[in-house]
DNA sequence: CTTACTATTAGTACCTAGTCATAAAATGTG
DNA sequence: CACATTTTATGACTAGGTACTAATAGTAAG
């Protein structure tokens, strides 16, 4: 019975791993040693304690929260807008875009980048899609910039409707282009009148 | 100089919210008070200490994390599925999913659902949308569970495109359809064809 | 058998960022 | 001035540690 501390670290590795949360207490019950031992283990496995793994995972969390929470409501960062005119968003392809297993894109998140740059370029605020006609014309890989262009070309003033078109591109090479119908709510304010959405 | 206590409360509050990792003691010192009354103050707020706000953090990330790894390839949660057949799909719409300042569902959310259906309906390793024809029927509204039911209409196995039509409800009413024309790469496996997107 | 070495356990002092309870001081108001 | 509110101070205690020293058990080599 030699391989004892080895396969006890090996072990404890893979426990904090999936459950950070553990005490020292916790883990020298769960391997029956003492509480000593466990921390020589951390030690020698530079695992640091419970509170600076707690904190880290947070810090992790709360980063990515702050990434996108103020972006929320526009995906992408918007470069250039002329309410009621045109829109210019740019969006970098992340690992966290993509299909795993090939590094493609994944059409939603284009899609969610020309919606909400459609959202935003409609100088209202309660402006929603009701309808749309999308194409994705080709791949975007992982790594690529994608720069998302919206036009108003069409303003319903009648029916509350407005026709923006939006034609996303990678290095002037188009790869999505789209046209979005949007509801516009300039009649009285905060209804919800009939269908819609965005 | 009457409001100084509530003011410094509610500093105190959105102090805390943007940035949870901050001590009492920095706090202490930003509001130029005694550690004491900042505690007195979290008391009457119902604001927990440091290490507990940490945690609530973290493990919001944490179980955030792990619930959305699994999931990520498929956004809702696939109930039913016959491969090239048809489809079911769940999405509660929760807090992350709507705009804030009218708890209406954002429209790319609806279309990342409809979208990675059509896409896990069709049994091949590399499908990916190429076209879509999408509407909005009514809106979602926070708390709304949002069912979508993909069914495949037509395969016409000689371009590697299949046609899927995706609905979506909330009880019984249709809020979502759209067409979704899917690139599919049956010829052999792995190779970047032409234009194709998902 | 003794020595050397590793692994484990125990114990102490100290740390941070608090808690809770109680008391005292400072400040504001009728 | 009296009373209430607010603020500060003080002491005792907590969890979950770090850092360090010392003792013990087991095993292998000389």
């Amino acid at each position: 019975m030699r391989p004892k501390k080895k396969e006890r670290q090996k072990l404890l590795q893979e426990t904090i791993r999936e459950n950070p949360f553990i005490t020292d207490e916790e883990l020298a019950e769960r391997f029956s040693v003492s509480v000593q031992t466990i921390r020589l283990d951390r030690l020698e496995l530079n695992i640091p304690e419970l509170r600076e793994r707690i904190k880290y995972v947070a810090k992790k969390n709360f980063s990515e929260m702050v990434r996108s929470l103020p972006i929320e409501e526009v995906i992408g960062e918007i470069i250039d807008i002329e309410p009621d005119q045109h829109a210019i968003s740019i969006l970098d392809i992340k690992e966290e875009h993509v299909f795993s297993r090939n590094k493609i894109a994944r059409g939603h998140h284009l899609f969610a980048q020309a919606n909400s740059l459609a959202v935003a370029v409609i100088n209202d605020e309660l402006a929603l899609t009701t309808q749309c006609n999308i194409r994705f014309v080709r791949q975007v890989k992982l790594g690529e910039r994608v720069i998302a262009k919206a036009k108003v070309i069409d303003r319903e003033a009648a029916k509350g409707r407005t026709t923006v078109e939006v034609k996303s591109f990678v290095n002037q090479e188009i790869v999505f282009k789209g046209i979005f119908v949007m509801y516009r709510s300039t009649n009285r304010e905060g209804e919800q009148t009939d269908e819609n959405r965005n």
